[in-house]
DNA sequence: CGTCTTTGACCCGCGC
DNA sequence: GCGCGGGTCAAAGACG
């Protein structure tokens, strides 16, 4: 599989930002000690700056509980929660990249305790990029794996 | 009616 | 001890 992290890494790694391994310290929130590690994934994903929302739409579902501006960004971040299973420790943080507007950041922190909302068994779905008629959020659904390109336009 | 998004305020941790 | 920053939760509103 496409190692998401290795790409990021490759397009981070260039510019350098303070981008990298966030402090997972468990604190404030008693969960369960169940995995003292957790997952840490980064993805970089090609959208539009004009992207009001940072709702990003992968092989899972996902609710924003929070958005907040960080000194490092002036883009705000988006905190995201997994909508689809109620004991899914899974969290998405979301921000556009420093140095490029029109990429954002994904970093996925813990693993899913289901399967996938969408069957990946036909995966003939490659890259798509699906606008809401309602023209307040876009989605981007890469449910084919590594179709999307972090670089070029 | 249910679901999801948005904004603000609050809390905690760390540093100095 | 205080300040700054980050992160999370909660409530209200909007839309389907």
């Amino acid at each position: 599989m496409l190692s998401y992290e290795g790409l990021l890494n490759d397009k981070i790694g260039g510019h350098d930002h303070h981008f990298e391994n966030q402090s997972f310290t468990n604190s404030g929130v008693g969960m369960s000690m169940e995995e003292p590690r957790a997952k840490l994934s980064r993805v970089c994903i090609r959208t539009d700056p004009w992207d009001s929302s940072l709702v990003v739409k992968d092989r899972y579902e996902w609710r924003k509980y929070g958005q907040k501006v960080t000194r490092d960004n002036p883009s705000p971040r988006a905190y995201f929660k997994c909508s689809c299973a109620p004991s899914c420790p899974v969290k998405k943080k979301v921000q556009r990249a420093a140095y490029d507007r029109s990429i954002l950041i994904a970093t996925y922190e813990g693993e899913h305790n289901h399967g996938q909302p969408f069957s990946s068994t036909i995966g003939s779905l490659p890259s798509f990029i699906s606008i809401n008629p309602s023209g307040r959020m876009i989605t981007l659904d890469f449910t084919g794996t590594g179709s999307f390109r972090p670089e070029n336009v």
